[in-house]
DNA sequence: TATGAATGAGTTTTCATTCAT
DNA sequence: AATGAATGAAAACTCATTCAT
């Protein structure tokens, strides 16, 4: 191995595929991913065999990065509400903060080209987030809920929320507290 | 009148634009829709003057078939729980019956070919929704929340739902019940 | 026979596609020449079975056209330059009155659609002219020149007036009078 | 650089193009063109970035490519008229080589894909013609024209007598005599 | 390893012509 | 005779991928 792949460079790949996914969508070129990363269009390919490869990769990097932007300041001993608030502000602001990476999740989540393998490995930071709650389920503050439905409705509904945030940033606020007001209903007992 | 536009074959189109989309994005090709509509390349655009008129058509249709099928037999004199789970049911009947024009309508939503105007017209089937429960906000039922909310909830908790029973159709009704409680516990006052 | 054909459509026909001609070259579309004369797009083809046939054909009737306009009150008394003057002044007041059939004519005088039988026979309008100038040369008034030469000298050098004109129309006296003065030196003796 | 961009290929295209305007008009496809060039299709868009382009670059290419042919040898000493046939002759005989050069650019010329700023660029040969030949005008043997008329008339001219030969190559001589008899009669006082 | 020219299959759209009405 | 819907073969252009440098 005469020089080994920059983690730089392929760092760059994934941010500039995610802007160009955010805006265009899947079928964003390949040659404007690698021209707004400032590399040659050929090497992408040193980076990522295929595109259908780079859409993967950027599927899991986007959700390991939402997910070490949710899990920071966890407040392990507040009580299961709070904790919910948590996880759903810091959702919600990780959306807020990075709209590029939120619209390339959602183009990424409907394309065919994210294998169910992918799916499956970006779920586990939403059944981190479940695991997190057990303790509410055990208490019955939560409500039982078939496997993935709690998952897949904090998703849904911070995706909802961060649509509006998008239209009228200033009204942050009262997004966000709306938002939690109908997910904290849609999971807990009455 | 030479032959007038059949009005046959530009249902054959959107339905074939419907599966197209749902299997593949937008980004299907019209010569495949042509094809599976049974009709010419050419023909396609004699209907749709171009791709992107279309795919707002499509748009547009999918939300008025969806519409109609949740309208009908709307029991305007029950009360507003049963009438919200009404039209939850219906709305999850309909997807349930008809996946390939849901995943369209997913593919559509976040497509930037459709047009502002198109999701305009398109909001108007779940404002109508809206206000067949103005009465519930009036007697306190249904919390308040910020324009247009309900209605997106309505639809991402729906299409979320969908999702888990198009994986595992037989199991419905569990799903279509947990989805209501969720949907109900999201938009009513505890 | 039912009914005839319409002359009157026949001339709408060859006067839109004169303009659109003019306008976007003989590539025009059969569609828009149907269209600009009020017709529908299938009844071009009852007047004239295949656009070539259209092409041509409008070749040979703006040639005609062009030729009444210049020959109509020739003075058969007068001297040869002044003769030479009137068929002059004539062609460019013509091309100046109807700018479109003038560019349509250069457009088909470089298209491979017209036939040379077309040619051939376009070439008719000027052979007259040049019979109209027989004494000229028997008379050593006008320098001997290869056949044809001299038509095509009137035709190239009205041509390349007329673009002046076109160009600033206000002064089209300055350009027939210096293009005339050019025009009779190239026909002339010394 | 990985590979340079070919002077040759792109001179390969510029040629072939030159054959296929000659012979099909403007509307000669980018496929044939490239083609007959050697190359792939998609590649001709390397090197032109779209037809429009192509079509300009080629317009100026041949205006450059017959200056230099005119301009060579130019007689500064010689008086003249004797200049003048210097350059009629120069063109004729570019002319009369290169077919398929000079028809390519007349049927630039009546196109509307040629820019206003090609044909300024373009004009700018024959601008250089005309003022090689001030002298003539201060001594009152060139007849004073309006801007640009001098030159337009060589075009056309020297057009017209290329035709001639085009139909009757052996009889080269005798055109391009008696086309500058025309030529020097148009341009010159009595 | 990095580059970007080269490729050809695939894309949307146009169009002369045909033919059922 | 008049119409205009239907056709499918181009047309210009794009793009993921390869490979010579």
């Amino acid at each position: 191995m005469a020089r080994p792949l920059s983690e730089e460079k392929r760092n760059a790949i994934l941010a500039s595929a995610a802007d160009a996914v955010a805006s265009l969508g899947v079928s964003a070129s390949t040659a404007k991913i690698a021209k707004d990363a400032g590399i040659a269009e050929g090497t992408l390919f040193v980076y990522f065999p295929t595109k259908d490869d780079l859409i993967n990769e950027l599927y899991l990097a986007l959700k390991a990065d939402m997910k070490a932007a949710v899990a920071t300041g966890y407040p392990e001993t507040a009580n299961v509400k709070e904790r919910c608030e948590h996880l759903w502000n810091r959702s919600i602001d990780w959306g807020a903060r990075n709209p590029a990476k939120r619209k390339a999740m959602r183009q990424l989540s409907v394309s065919d080209k994210v294998t169910a393998a992918s799916r499956k490995a970006g779920m586990a930071v939403f059944q981190d987030i479940q695991s997190m709650l057990d303790e509410g389920f055990a208490s019955g503050i939560l409500r039982r809920q078939p496997q993935g439905m709690l998952a897949a409705t904090t998703d849904v509904l911070t995706d909802m929320t961060l649509e509006f945030i998008y239209r009228e940033p200033d009204k942050l606020e009262i997004y966000r507290r709306s938002g939690f007001e109908a997910y904290w209903g849609a999971i807990s007992n009455k």
